[in-house]
DNA sequence: GACAGCAATAAATAGCGTGG
DNA sequence: CCACGCTATTTATTGCTGTC
């Protein structure tokens, strides 16, 4: 199962995709990309759930919509959606591109999920409440946004050292929520006609307060084997078992090879490197 | 000199705390 | 009890810093 992050951005900035596999190992990242590149995505990849950091509509003429208010009251704050008339600002652009992405993907089989549709499908989501609901708070006072939304990725299996911007973190957020929504945790806020934003959570807290401040090593809950392979290891192991023998022979090559360029420089006269002299 | 990333700022709205 | 200021969410823009 793959499932496909989407942060929307406006012209300038575009989107970015994060795809993400049932193991939450990032399969592919793209930033700046367009439309298009959504389509090719679908098309090679086959996700079965698209998460897109965007409403899908305007609201219904109030100041907000159902889904924003509903998450009002669990503390979690939100850049409301206007109505379609005060929405015409270019400030709202982000959220207009936001909605083709909707239509885009919906013409290519992944209609909206606004609660119990199963198989292949797009859902709405909120990169803050999903790191939200799976820290159990809101981000700690003092603590910078991207390096606790990075923790809460790393803390739910998911490797952050490939995601570059804040907005591949947020695409990232989204794809680890359709993940989890696919593995049946999920809380739908919001109606059919308004949208619905997706927690990945069997049932949300009554209300969310900002949480402690983490020690700054306490997010390794797991590391990656040390030979490279991707594969996790729980702390103290440092590797998978056998790995350890493989990296070894990985590392009697390199010197091997470390020798022979030693020769060849020695044979043609030329000098070792200038931080090795 | 190019380029990337980060910090600060504005915009619309809701909630909370405080002053009068 | 109401008004006001503060904080929090988002993107886009600008200016600064650091790296190569």
């Amino acid at each position: 199962m793959r499932a496909l992050g989407v942060d929307v951005g406006g012209d300038r900035k575009g989107l970015d995709l994060v795809l993400m596999g049932d193991d939450r190992a990032i399969v592919m990242t793209q930033g700046r990309a367009g439309p298009e590149d959504v389509v090719l995505v679908l098309g090679r990849y086959r996700p079965q759930i698209v998460a897109i950091d965007s409403p899908p509509a305007w609201n219904a003429g109030g100041r907000s919509r159902r889904t924003e208010r509903l998450l009002a009251e669990l503390g979690i704050s939100t850049f409301p959606t206007p109505s379609k008339a005060a929405g015409d600002k270019p400030f709202f652009g982000w959220m207009k591109a936001g909605m083709a992405v909707f239509t885009l993907v919906a013409e290519h089989g992944y209609t909206l999920d606004t609660g119990g549709r199963t198989g292949r499908r797009a859902i709405e989501v909120f990169p803050y409440a999903t790191a939200a609901v799976l820290s159990g708070g809101l981000k700690p006072h003092g603590m910078r946004t991207r390096d606790w939304r990075e923790r809460v990725l790393r803390a739910n299996g998911v490797r952050t050292d490939g995601l570059r911007t804040l907005d591949q973190v947020d695409a990232a957020l989204a794809a680890l929520t359709a993940v989890m929504v696919a593995e049946g945790r999920h809380t739908y806020l919001g109606d059919d006609a308004e949208g619905v934003i997706v927690l990945p959570v069997a049932a949300p807290l009554l209300r969310y307060r900002p949480g402690p401040r983490p020690a700054d090593d306490d997010d390794r809950l797991f590391r990656y084997c040390a030979c490279g392979c991707e594969r996790q290891v729980v702390p103290p192991r440092e590797f998978v078992r056998g790995h350890d023998g493989r990296h070894r022979s990985m590392l009697w090559e390199r010197v091997r090879q470390g020798r022979r360029a030693e020769e060849e420089l020695g044979r043609r006269r030329w000098e070792r490197p200038p931080e090795v002299r």
